[in-house]
RNA sequence: GGUCGCUUAGCUCAGCUGGGAGAGCAUCUGCCUUACAAGCAGAGGGUCAUAGGUUCGAGCCCUAUAGCGACCACCA
């Protein structure tokens, strides 16, 4: 071994160790055909994106359950990338250009895609260092980025596929539009949240009479788009206006009034006034009521010339003048405070406006369906399960998707207009000439695509589709799980599965991992504009990155949200140093090598306390291998951290010191490198650089570094005697402690054990043991005997109910402090005797509950009364 | 309006198919016991939101209520 020495500081070591592995390229898959395969494709970040707590949950789950698969042998590929964040990206680069005075309009577009591409490669890859910082051991060199030529040319498949199959089409709609981003964006990218406002309420004049209806409205410059007055037809307060007509103010425009059900009766006046052009509603309702559709603003929120004095002002300069207006004219008839919901843009937090425009979009109901049922049916599964009530609700009631965007940094869609009959070529390949008329006055449509578009190839067009002979599509598709936060189940992950079902016949992924958010102390969503954001890199600068990687699983449930607590990373440092120190001891003090590793080739003499250490070792084994096959990794690693703390370290290691001073040496240091060796493996998928730099130090039995070591397995052998045995050992120990505690025993001051059993096998264990149940039990020396015959009468006595262990403290001893001690464990014991009793005496439970239970329960009724008399009697004997 | 979730120690959270309430931090006490004071040994602290129900047995299953949170839809 080599020893360990200074002082645990993650520095000295972490970007040495990743440097180590990736230059042995451990990142990269076996490609091993005998091998069964293990992929995740990683959520691309933005390729500006810089690193936060998000990612750093996100790639440690990632990372976590990856490095598992490769230790136990999969052919594994953990595949990263990013995306190209059309609207992010381009906002960026637009700002830039207006800085130096330029817009992208003047620019034109190859130009500007030039400066994005220069603006890409800036910025972008940054978060490839601090992906490496994090310890993710991903294959670099798969690495794969949403504009790639690859992936364009799966983009280009998926769209001429659909388009083909009669799923993608163009059509006139109203969409949701973005009038700082001069985009359209789909359903899902509106942010709803609260405003307050007002409501509006004015009055139209029915035409050729002296009475009104009265409307409200949040907006009021819609008004100048009215092309009709709708009411309930059920409503028999307006049964009778049904069909006449009346008089929209300012622009004096006669409307009809019409019935239709989508009007609520009980809300405001009942009366609603619609604008086809600029409400979701009122355009729904103008098709159908073959209404007039009028534009006020444009796609600007500029007022167009229907009012020339409010023309070329927003809409928001021009609402307080129209009601003036109004005001003036007596339309007004009341305001209202109003609070209600506001439609944002995702990228940008401005105001969406409702639009109609010709639009790209992808049909979805059939898409849809073998998505449910791919879940449905279990093919894919959740986890947690909760998450597919939300995938399925959204699923079942999906809009078609709208896929343009007018954006120019993106996939452009291929589409080819044709100038003389109008018809469109869609073609993979830029077409010289329309298919329809072979006119060669074509052009190509300028907008691009929706960025989630190709995000949701990213399963396959990664590994190569639509070559469906490609090495990694054939080897690593489908890929095993989806790790993501809760919050793009539908921008990504419902997108990903059907875009893959139908693309590739496949479903892209077996288990889709959904983590949640990570939020600050108080619970808040991190976020720049409330700067409570926490930086990644500024947590692992101070305590390396095992621990931010510990923080973030560890006392954590797969599916909920995180609070960021700065306590857990002091916990997970002082557990790195404890581990530590831990090495430091065994290496400073086990045997050489070469005896370790001879003795290791027949393993003999083992004593109770090895067995026990190995035996808690194999369940830990177990335990930890299922969790996280299960996901659970917030109990994988509290399995692990409890076993090499609580019970190596506090129990094992304190049991072999006064062992390894003896002809021991060897067996003890063999048993102290195997535990620590294979708990360092089961710990290493957490906190991969601490356990690679100890790993190097222990026995060096195959020069093999810890990722690619394997992964432990449980032995088989059964040690429930001594098991059994050492916990007697321990509670003994612990009631000792206490006595002494209670006490006031300087630990300086030893006092005789007198160990007292019948039990011959017990006997002669604790012979063996005698050098550590001293060490640990103060004791100055140890002796067994099967009676307590000889021992003095007011010696201080803990027992197990099969274990007695007699303290002769003579006149050191606070016989009151003994006696409140004696009458306190009575009281205990009659309550443990009152419990078993009631619960033996109701019958229900001895005719219903499993023998096993029963027995359990009598045997401890047993134990207790035997216990509680002894107990008694020592009472009575010290009182005497 | 709809859906989902949460409510457990002072704080942050675990708690697997129902069978004696756990961790970390914080608090108190005693220890520099030669791996570790970033530590060791002990202690205190919980009608598991409330009310019913199912069960021999409920933190866990069912119903209702309250409070909190998220998401979806959206009425001008």
């Amino acid at each position: 071994m080599k020893k360990i020495e200074g002082k645990y500081n993650p520095k000295d070591f972490e970007e040495k160790i990743y440097k180590n592995w990736e230059e042995n390229k451990y990142f990269k898959p076996s490609m091993d055909k005998t091998k069964p395969s293990f992929s995740i494709v990683m959520p691309p970040p933005n390729v500006t994106g810089k690193l936060h707590m998000g990612h750093a949950l996100d790639y440690t789950i990632q990372d976590v359950i990856i490095r598992a698969k490769r230790m136990q042998g999969y052919n594994t590929l953990w595949l990263p990338g990013s995306d190209h964040a059309s609207i992010a990206t381009e906002a960026k680069v637009v700002q830039k250009l207006k800085s130096e005075g330029h817009t992208k309009e003047e620019l034109g577009r190859e130009k500007f895609l030039d400066e994005a591409w220069d603006w890409t490669k800036k910025y972008g890859g940054e978060i490839e260092n601090q992906q490496k910082r994090l310890g993710c051991s991903c294959d670099w060199d798969r690495k794969r980025f949403t504009l790639d030529d690859g992936l364009s040319d799966a983009v280009l498949e998926e769209f001429c596929n659909l388009y083909n199959d009669g799923l993608i089409y163009r059509g006139k709609k109203m969409i949701n539009w973005c009038p700082y981003c001069h985009s359209s964006i789909s359903d899902i990218e509106v942010e709803y949240s609260e405003e307050k406002s007002h409501l509006w309420h004015i009055r139209y004049q029915i035409k050729g009479t002296n009475d009104y209806v009265e409307v409200a409205t949040t907006r009021p410059e819609t008004m100048l788009g009215d092309t009709a007055v709708a009411v309930n037809p059920k409503d028999e307060r307006y049964t009778n206006i049904i069909g006449k007509t009346c008089i929209v103010p300012i622009v004096n425009r006669e409307i009809p009034i019409i019935a239709d059900e989508f009007v609520d009766m009980d809300f405001g006046t009942g009366n609603v006034k619609v604008t086809p052009s600029h409400d979701p509603n009122d355009y729904q309702a103008g098709l159908k009521h073959n209404l007039e559709f009028i534009e006020v603003f444009n796609e600007s929120n500029i007022m167009n010339d229907i009012v020339p004095e409010y023309k070329g002002l927003t809409s928001e300069e021009a609402r307080p003048l129209i009601v003036e207006k109004l005001k003036e004219l007596g339309a007004l008839v009341s305001i209202e405070e109003y609070t209600h919901n506001v439609g944002k843009c995702y990228r940008c937090h401005n105001t969406v406006e409702p639009r109609i425009s010709e639009q790209w979009f992808v049909a979805m109901k059939k898409l849809a369906e073998p998505a449910i049922e791919a879940v449905r049916n279990g093919d894919i599964k959740f986890v947690p399960k909760k998450y597919e009530k939300t995938y399925f609700n959204w699923l079942e009631n999906i809009q078609d998707w709208c896929i343009s965007r007018q954006l120019w940094w993106g996939h452009r869609i291929p589409a080819y207009y044709c100038d003389e009959c109008n018809h469109i070529t869609v073609a993979k390949e830029n077409p010289q000439k329309c298919e329809k008329c072979g006119s060669t006055h074509i052009h190509q449509d300028e907008d691009t695509l929706d960025t989630w578009f190709s995000s949701a190839l990213w399963p396959f067009s990664t590994m190569g589709w639509p070559n469906k002979d490609a090495e990694d599509y054939k080897t690593f598709y489908p890929t095993n799980c989806l790790v993501t936060a809760y919050d793009i189940i539908f921008f990504w992950v419902a997108r990903m599965v059907f875009s893959g079902l139908y693309a590739t016949g496949k479903k892209p992924f077996s288990d889709i991992v959904m983590h949640g958010l990570v939020r600050d102390s108080q619970g808040r969503k991190m976020s720049k504009s409330l700067g409570n954001g926490i930086d990644p890199l500024e947590v692992m600068d101070k305590y390396g990155t095992d621990s931010l990687r510990f923080s973030v699983l560890s006392g954590t449930t797969m599916g909920n949200d995180i609070k960021y607590m700065p306590e857990k990373l002091d916990q997970a440092s002082n557990f790195a140093n404890k581990m530590w120190n831990a090495a430091k001891f065994i290496t400073m003090n086990s045997a050489e090598d070469e005896d370790i590793i001879e003795f290791s080739k027949n393993v003999k003499g083992l004593k109770p306390e090895d067995k026990w250490i190995i035996a808690k070792l194999n369940k830990v084994i177990n335990e930890v291998t299922e969790n996280i096959k299960n996901y659970d990794l917030g109990i994988a690693l509290d399995n692990i951290y409890t076993f090499i703390w609580d019970e190596f370290c506090d129990w094992y290691i304190e049991m072999s010191k006064t062992r390894l001073n003896s002809d021991e040496k060897v067996v003890v240091s063999y048993v102290l490198d195997y535990v620590f060796r294979n708990s360092l493996k089961l710990l290493h998928p957490f906190m991969p650089f601490i356990t690679e730099k100890l790993y190097t130090h222990l026995v060096n039995y195959d020069n093999k570094d810890i990722i690619i070591s394997d992964w432990p397995t449980a032995l088989k052998e059964n040690y429930e005697e001594d098991m059994a045995y050492i916990e007697e050992i321990k509670n003994i120990i612990v009631q000792i402690r206490n006595v002494r505690t209670n006490m006031n025993i300087h630990p300086s001051k030893k006092v005789q054990l007198i160990a007292v059993t019948e039990n011959k096998s017990i006997a002669e264990k604790i012979e063996q043991d005698e050098e550590f149940i001293k060490k640990l039990g103060f004791g100055s020396k140890l002796t067994v005997q099967n009676n307590e015959d000889e021992i003095e009468a007011n010696a201080i006595c803990v027992s197990t109910g099969s274990l007695k262990m007699f303290m002769p403290f003579s006149e050191l001893v606070d016989i009151e402090e003994e006696i409140k001690r004696l009458k306190a464990e009575i009281a205990r014991l009659e309550s443990e005797v009152e419990r078993s009793n009631k619960i033996l005496s109701n019958q229900g439970f001895i005719a219903k509950a499993p023998k096993a239970k029963v027995d359990e329960e009598k045997a401890k009724l047993e134990k207790y009364n035997k216990m509680l008399e002894e107990t008694k009697a020592r009472l009575d004997n010290i009182k005497a």
